[in-house]
DNA sequence: CATGAATGAGTCTTCATTCAT
DNA sequence: TATGAATGAAGACTCATTCAT
């Protein structure tokens, strides 16, 4: 009965408060992560008073749901697999969007899994979002496999998830834009046919 | 500001009660994680009463930091390099080890992440960790290129990097024993001359 | 510091509008009492913005104060003395029609109890209520003893003061139709002679 | 896991900071009302920090209801049946010690009713009461029956019902110490043979 | 050493009311 | 008039940490 209801604004001016609380909140939350945001630091950083936030929002939890819906698009289209011809140059323009994707999204996403810590909704984001692109990496090993240009031995499931699981990791705990020595275990791990 | 210090337990009854503190602390925060963890919980899964956790902790960091001080040991220990003849049953033993050590302490290594992003000491851990065992296939990995066992233009420490990473995020997402793919992959990745 | 009075509307429009709160209002304070209430759910149930109440009342109380004008004449109204001949008949015919008045109004009237813990305006509403209704039965039997069909040992006041309550408090706590037996007591206790 | 148990003290001490909150709640209650009490209130009343009453207890609500707790059965001893020997002597002595009774607690009961607003909880403890004192009173006008000292065609559980909304309607709005009139009506109600 | 009581800073959240359009 | 956004006072509740016994 006396719900407080995730409203839509239906006015212009609604519309551009919620956006300012949006951005906002992302500022904040990368900054200081999501245990340690307050909400009235995201109504400070958009500028409203702190009821306003409830306004919009109904917890903390939905306010970065509402970020992380916004960034996961533009994530996952950013990772659509290469058209290059070469098998190798494939997989080295794979892994350095893969790699300047998450160097753009590396703070919300540590928030994202801070966050999953406390509630599940946050893992199943996460979760999401790896099986997306451990998908779309195993149908691409698949690809080359048909075309005789990967190890025709390997369970292309599997591999994805290590591999991709590889780039992750390194893009996770050493931020570099080095994606030479990646690449290259990448192509030799599946037994890349290289032009030469 | 935090009045009594960390004391070392002399006597016996003091030595029992501060092991039960650290098993007990360990279950729960396993079992909660460590934001959900209340000193209270803590007490009552060692039979004790609320105080007397801060006659051995001084803080609920403190307590985390002992349990992992008693488990990273082990768990480094367990990681050593294997001693097989065959450098791909090398690969295979050290990946095997290395999961089975995961299964074993992912719980913990889970809680210390999240304890991670509110306390710069636990990332610190973890980086450790990292790096130590990191450290340690660079190292194998130049052995195996010394004896022409391994391609000689991979970065040794680049590639200990992201093999280890690939290990690592897939202990962590698949939970797997099916380390043979891991293994194919590794084992290629490094060019290591198989026997056959 | 309450800036806008309230006002009576001047347009059609406006008196639609206002009616419809009312009614909305009404209902909504019937189904979740006063407390749970919110000014949004009355907006809601009169199918107006939120403000809108705004435009015709000051405050929820004020909301509620016009709720129960409208139904305070009604219920004094439908309370007014029997004109049966025989005393007995009378009285029965007055507890039907206070069980069956009290009964449409029961949830109205709990809501204006609930909002007199904290408004003394609505406390004075009820006294006021009770009072007008328990002097024209101290009336009524005043009748009767002059008429000689009552036992003229009795105080007027404090018997009705005293009968009011019972019928009251019965038809609060139990609801129910039978009045027989409260006839039955009260002709009893007023002496009442009976025709047989 | 990570439950606030309402915690029963251990200590000495913890008894009597108890019982402090409690004699501090009742007060705080029965003079600002259920809704208009502060948590704050209630730990300063009993000169405690506000943290101290959820040592205690786990809501305002669990407060009250421990205040009731206390009082209900001293309300209820109060109300046993009266030993005198003439029946109209009874119900002057019961109606007596009921309105006397009702003086001392109304001011808690009060309170009770408020919360009842918006706890069911409270409703039962009303609803208890009444039915223990009507059942009592049901089982008093039984035996008068039985005895032949009281119409014999009045239906027990709902004279007993009504008469005793009489007494409770008469205690709460009039606060009288005047029972004659009280006890006359219910005596020629129940047409109770007089001695005389 | 152990116990259990006491503390109070820190946050979220609600919602009546005001205000700009 | 009507709308819907904005405000912010107010209060409940948690829990790490301290302290008296």
């Amino acid at each position: 009965m006396s719900a407080a209801p995730e409203r839509t604004p239906l006015t212009d001016r609604g519309r551009r408060t919620r956006e300012a609380l949006l951005s906002g909140a992302r500022s904040v939350f990368e900054e200081q992560g999501f245990g340690a945001t307050r909400m009235n630091d995201i109504a400070t950083a958009a500028g409203t008073s702190h009821g306003t936030v409830y306004t919009y929002f109904q917890t903390k939890e939905s306010v970065l749901e509402a970020v992380v819906q916004q960034v996961i698009d533009e994530l996952l289209a950013s990772l659509q697999a290469s058209t290059a011809p070469d098998p190798t140059e494939r997989v080295r323009d794979a892994n350095a969007r893969y790699l300047a994707a998450y160097a753009e999204h590396a703070r919300l996403l540590r928030v994202v899994e801070e966050a999953a810590f406390s509630d599940a909704r946050f893992d199943e984001v996460l979760r999401q979002l790896r099986s997306t692109h451990t998908s779309r990496v195993a149908a691409a090993i698949r690809r080359l496999q048909a075309e005789g240009a990967a190890s025709a031995d390997l369970d292309p499931a599997a591999s994805a998830a290590a591999l991709c699981a590889m780039v992750e990791g390194f893009a996770r705990h050493h931020r570099a834009d080095d994606h030479d020595t990646l690449t290259t275990l990448w192509a030799r791990a599946l037994g890349l046919s290289t032009k030469e």
